[in-house]
DNA sequence: GCCGTTTTCGGCCCGACTGTTTTCAGTCG
């Protein structure tokens, strides 16, 4: 069991805690242990019979120690099995509905015995919702609202969690005899903002050698968290994780490898096109070769690269094969070089411990200095995010001094100070100029009234452009993937008043985010928008995250010219500051 | 269930919005 399957199962026993209406304080430690188990840097499985060590992570106590040995030795929770057995699986699913909390499921559990999407649903639409207390033929209509968008998003996953099962399954077959290489293809290899099957590609000897691939074939299905096994042939098993996903593993012999890959990384649209073009050229292609039909004589397939050589093309990165004009661009040599994470100088939006940050101000810096970057900057909340522990004026202020002098002391990284700062209702920003002045960078965010008309959201952001102390715009539609729609605004008008003043827009690297998508982040750069990467990392470990962001500016087809935390610390520092004096020496 | 210049039990992040509750509970972030 490793620290997510771990943590997964506290939050699910908070989870249906809530609904038994349990303490919310206990619920509250749960999921505290939860965040802490997550964020480790080392795995429970290697210290768990170690009390001491149990003990010393912050927000596991005696109690939660327990649980964490009860989970090791016997494989489950008992307070967890409990709760399942009395409300059933169905509830955890439930509890994703927007609008449906925990009180509401527990009235509806209490009368009618029912907890599960397709029977709620059905309550509501037969009217039954509406005799229970505080229900009304509205609310009815909401749940079932929310029951369709919930429907529209399942089945799909955030990209990192794909990449997660990709690199578990890469390193449960790596060192098995006959296996060369694990490559993931389809739409996580495309880095498209979310995922649905995930399809792997395994080559080596394996896949012609029967001993070497039954070994591989048992080991996949060794897979931990397989709820069903849906196909196992020779050459493919296919199963359904217990988060829903599927998984397709494919075993391919080497020769055909590169012809395979390209035929499973797709698109659909991109790989018709490619066919069509092979056709007119006297080939024809699919996941075995690339063919020449007037002698049937393979002429490629060992590698992508040989194939859309043999097509006349230059290799079309897996990101850009939308069939959006990528194969005409390839032929006349005009593919854009694109943006690569070995650009980036500095990642500028992270949070601490002064608001809903996880690690301290020195440690976030240490962890971007040791990925290389020349620069990071701390950006905490403003005090609207209340829930956050938000900074007000003054201890904005006093924050910049911490920063200035943590700062001082860090050798080759220039740590900025910063804020993200909330854009309020009507576009005001939600601390003084004055102390925004004082600040080397200034992201301005939307976190609240998402559900502003089209034109009140423009206004607001528009007023956010307008103040000189603004950097750059965060996350600029407010979008969480698989759970929040963006917030509706007049993209057009919006990125054109961003470029002519001169305020970046950002690229949200964080996988629930993904914010601009690459569609807002084509159509800003038309308008002339320059646009700064950023992980918006809550913890050190959400830094390597910036990846996921990086396969979105490649989709967008933008090259390190575009985006400004690839310059140098010095000419970024001007830039950000927006024509005012630069703060910080570097 | 965790934590602690209160070593033992009381405090634990909270404001805004929504709907239907005529004074607030539930949900979200």
């Amino acid at each position: 069991m490793d620290n997510k399957a771990i943590a997964n199962i506290l939050y699910e026993t908070a989870d249906l805690m809530e609904v038994r209406a349990d303490d919310p304080f206990r619920i509250r430690s749960y999921r505290r242990a939860a965040e802490a188990i997550e964020g480790l840097d080392q795995q429970l499985a290697t210290i768990w019979e170690d009390e001491k060590a149990l003990l010393a992570i912050p927000g596991i106590g005696k109690g939660m120690a327990a649980n964490i040995r009860e989970l090791f030795r016997d494989g489950k929770l008992t307070v967890h099995a409990e709760l399942l057995q009395k409300y059933r699986p169905s509830m955890l699913e439930l509890l994703k509905i927007q609008g449906l909390g925990p009180k509401t499921i527990a009235l509806i559990w209490d009368a009618f015995q029912v907890c599960d999407v397709e029977g709620v649903a059905k309550l509501a639409k037969e009217g039954k919702l509406r005799a229970l207390p505080r229900l009304s033929e509205k609310s009815e209509q909401k749940i079932l609202k929310a029951i369709e968008t919930y429907r529209q998003i399942t089945g799909r996953f955030h990209l990192d969690a794909a990449d997660a099962i990709a690199q578990k399954m890469t390193e449960l077959l790596k060192g098995l005899p006959g296996v060369e290489k694990v490559t993931p293809a389809g739409s996580l290899r495309r880095g498209r903002e979310t995922v649905g099957d995930l399809d792997l590609l395994v080559t080596g000897d394996c896949c012609t050698q029967e001993e070497q691939r039954n070994k591989v074939l048992e080991q996949i299905l060794s897979f931990p968290g397989i709820q069903e096994v849906l196909a196992k042939g020779e050459n493919k098993v296919s199963f359904r994780l217990r988060s829903g996903m599927q998984v397709d593993v494919r075993l391919l012999p080497p020769d055909s490898f590169g012809a395979a890959l390209q035929y499973f990384t797709g698109s659909k649209y991109h790989n018709v096109s490619l066919r069509q073009r092979a056709l007119k050229l006297g080939y024809t292609l699919n996941e075995y070769g690339l063919v020449r039909i007037e002698d049937n004589k393979r002429v490629a397939g060992k590698t992508e690269e040989e194939i859309y050589k043999k097509l006349g093309l230059a290799f079309i990165p897996p990101e850009l094969r939308e069939n959006c004009g990528e194969l005409e661009a390839a032929e006349e040599g005009k593919l854009p070089e694109l943006i690569s994470e070995a650009d980036l100088q500095g990642d500028v939006h992270m949070h601490t411990v002064a608001t809903d940050g996880k690690c301290t101000i020195e440690e976030m810096a240490e962890a971007a200095r040791e990925r290389g970057y020349k620069y990071m900057a701390i950006t905490d909340h403003s005090k609207n995010l209340a829930f956050a522990n938000g900074l007000d004026d003054k201890r904005a202020e006093a924050h910049i001094k911490k920063i200035r002098s943590a700062a001082k002391k860090m050798k080759g990284i220039t740590v900025f100070a910063g804020i993200e700062v909330d854009i309020l209702e009507d576009g005001e920003l939600d601390l003084s100029d004055s102390v925004l002045e004082q600040m080397d960078i200034v992201i301005a965010s939307v976190h609240s009234r998402f559900e502003q008309d089209r034109e009140q959201m423009t206004d607001r952001l528009l007023r956010a452009i307008s103040n000189p102390h603004v950097s750059l715009i965060g996350h600029p539609t407010g979008r969480k993937l698989l759970s929040r729609a963006a917030y509706s605004f007049d993209s057009d008008k919006v990125f054109a008043a961003a470029a002519q003043a001169g305020v970046a827009m950002e690229h949200n690297a964080y996988p629930d985010r993904l914010d601009l998508s690459d569609q807002h982040l084509r159509q800003a750069k038309a308008k002339g928008v320059k646009f700064i990467i950023n992980t918006d990392a809550h913890h050190t470990t959400h830094m390597e995250k910036i990846r996921f962001g990086i396969l979105q500016l490649r989709r967008a087809w933008l090259s390190k010219n575009d985006v400004l935390n690839t310059l140098p610390v010095a000419e970024f520092a001007k830039v950000v500051r927006r024509g005012k004096p630069v703060l910080t020496e570097v």
